[in-house]
DNA sequence: CGCGCGGCCTAGC
DNA sequence: AGCTAGGCCGCGC
């Protein structure tokens, strides 16, 4: 079902650790399914402020932040660079520091 | 049941 | 280096 591919999908986006940050096509990976990568998107998109996972944590593969991030895109740069997580000049995480690796 | 869209990804120009 | 064009999959209308 694809209830589990959403539940997977939360359940690693509620994994990451502090201070660090993974891709889309990453997680659409870690649930088997390499292609879904949108629907993971998808997934953190039908959230609602609050639900309590770190989407803001969450980047495509550029390490850019989304467009139509719930909380607003200043407010997920502001997370992350509390968290310690170094941005580049464009709004860009530095995935080669940041990027975390599921464990 | 069929069509279009999305917090994407990859490849090409 | 930046933009455009497909492609895969699931959800909504």
């Amino acid at each position: 079902m694809n209830d589990d591919f959403y539940k997977k999908v939360y359940d690693i986006v509620s994994k990451i650790p502090k201070g660090k940050v993974t891709t889309y096509g990453e997680i659409a990976y870690l649930v088997n399914k390499p292609k879904n990568a949108r629907q993971v998107g998808y997934a953190l998109r039908v959230l609602e402020p609050g639900h309590g996972l770190p989407c803001h944590r969450v980047v495509n593969s550029l390490g850019e932040l989304s467009p139509n991030y719930v909380f607003g895109q200043g407010k997920q740069k502001e997370l992350l660079e509390k968290e310690g997580v170094q941005f580049l000049e464009n709004n860009r995480v530095d995935m080669k520091k940041y990027f975390w690796k599921n464990i």
